[in-house]
DNA sequence: CGTTTAATTGAAAGCAGTCAAACTATGTGG
DNA sequence: CCACATAGTTTGACTGCTTTCAATTAAACG
């Protein structure tokens, strides 16, 4: 199931967390000319203003999006995580609206727009993969827009540290482990809509209430129920279900740990 | 150009927004089975949790999506013009993840699911002009998450009234007159991350200012290009060139009035 | 190891929220 | 056409969560 013999077998799988590929789909995907680049961690794969020209893949590492307002404040809109389909967003619009910028050290492997979009045209079922891939972007960002605008700042950090942790495990990286959440506060709080130091201290409580263990930025979430409750998270916008397959136990991660 | 013999050419022409359609492609569009429903202000089209078995374009009226933290607080994370292609964004998802409700008396035209996702995948382009309109939705919600995570509450405020004006504008509504903002404050401040009370004091702050009129829930404008830069608005996050087509005059409306 | 970047902590200020009451529309029935 | 009821708006006083400013400590890097 696990194909690494071309890194476009990572594509056809990412895709197929949204439909059923035939066989002529999933050679046509192979068949597809890429490149795959590594990227320092902060750099950017795609600026705001610049047109799209390609579609890209997050094979290792983690990538954000941001967006900044006149006054030069920074918010990040999106993280993603491995096996995450990038480029989809500004690929078919006529310039990207947005910043996309490593979040770590990554791997990117693109295809040109071109060749993307021509099979996307032809092969109806991939096209519609990345329509749904979409939605699903787009389901994440609503429930962005509740997180910033209707939780308070304690339930905002909870709740952002449980959807990177579902969708770690989603893509199959290992679960109940400690993970590396890799950002800065700083970046955290341009994710929340809060300023670093607050967050620095809302990450405090959280550790005081028990809820999540830290070292530097490891994370570890002994009390994965606790902490979903206290968030307000609740996994079906990430629409995992139509990403058919993947079936994590439904309620809860197992995680070991106990207390410091 | 404007061809109101069926309600479908109204369809028609919200997706000829996004691509230029074939003379066949149109005839398929009116073609489809449809259904005119009138709904009332506040009448649900979608429930969270429904399995969604439509897709509607607003023909009169608005709407706005919703979703509820498990506190009970309400965020809206998107406003709806006449015009607009409501359901595209539940359609192909394995259920509804938000509510979809009216914000005045509204009509709508709905096409069941079946036909309309039968179509998108014969005809290639009406499917990517499905896609262009969620992706256009998708950068909207992009900017609904800066504006609530990094703007404070005054320029927030001015910011969706931008927001609104201009796109009422772009479907061809009375540019430069006054135009009925159909929202309590109420459902701004659930717009803006806000409390009714402030959103209040924020408009009287407005209005003091001399950015915006306003008679009972009707708004002027008379400085247009002051209020835009206030609010730190720049409409090209609604991809209005996309929107290949409407060319209101690149910079700015021109509003008539200048004091009350 | 020194230098830079990130994380912490404290004290003070401020923007927005909460609570409560008064006022204004809008709508209904007599 | 007026009286009452309901929904929405406005205003004031007070509270508090989050920010700001500043300084210190810890970690990451070449």
């Amino acid at each position: 199931m696990l194909d690494t013999t071309s890194p476009m077998a990572r594509m056809a799988k990412s895709l197929e967390k949204y439909v059923v590929l035939s066989p002529g789909d999933r050679d046509a995907i192979l068949a597809l000319p890429f490149k795959v680049t590594s990227y320092e961690s902060g750099a950017y794969l795609v600026r705001e203003g610049d047109r799209a020209d390609k579609c890209a893949l997050l094979m290792t590492g983690f990538a954000f999006r941001h967006k900044l307002t006149g006054a030069g404040t920074r918010q990040i809109v999106a993280i993603h995580v491995p096996g995450d389909l990038l480029d989809m967003q500004n690929l078919f619009l006529d310039y990207a609206d947005h910043n996309v910028q490593m979040l770590s050290r990554s791997d990117v492997l693109t295809v040109s727009r071109s060749a993307f979009g021509a099979l996307a045209k032809s092969a109806a079922l991939i096209g519609h993969a990345v329509l749904l891939g979409v939605l699903v972007d787009a389901s994440v960002y609503r429930e962005w827009i509740l997180n910033i605008g209707r939780r308070d700042a304690r339930g905002r950090v909870a709740h952002l540290i449980c959807e990177i942790a579902a969708r770690l495990d989603m893509e199959g990286l290992p679960p109940g482990q400690d993970y590396e959440l890799p950002m800065t506060q700083e970046q955290l709080a341009d994710a929340l809509g809060l300023t670093p130091v607050h967050v620095n201290r809302v990450l405090r409580i959280l550790e005081d209430d028990g809820l999540i263990l830290r070292k530097s930025r490891q994370i570890r979430l002994p009390h994965w129920e606790q902490l979903r409750r206290a968030s307000d998270f609740d996994d079906r916008y990430l629409h995992q279900a139509q990403t058919k397959g993947i079936s994590t136990a439904e309620g809860g991660l197992e995680w070991s740990g106990t207390e410091a």
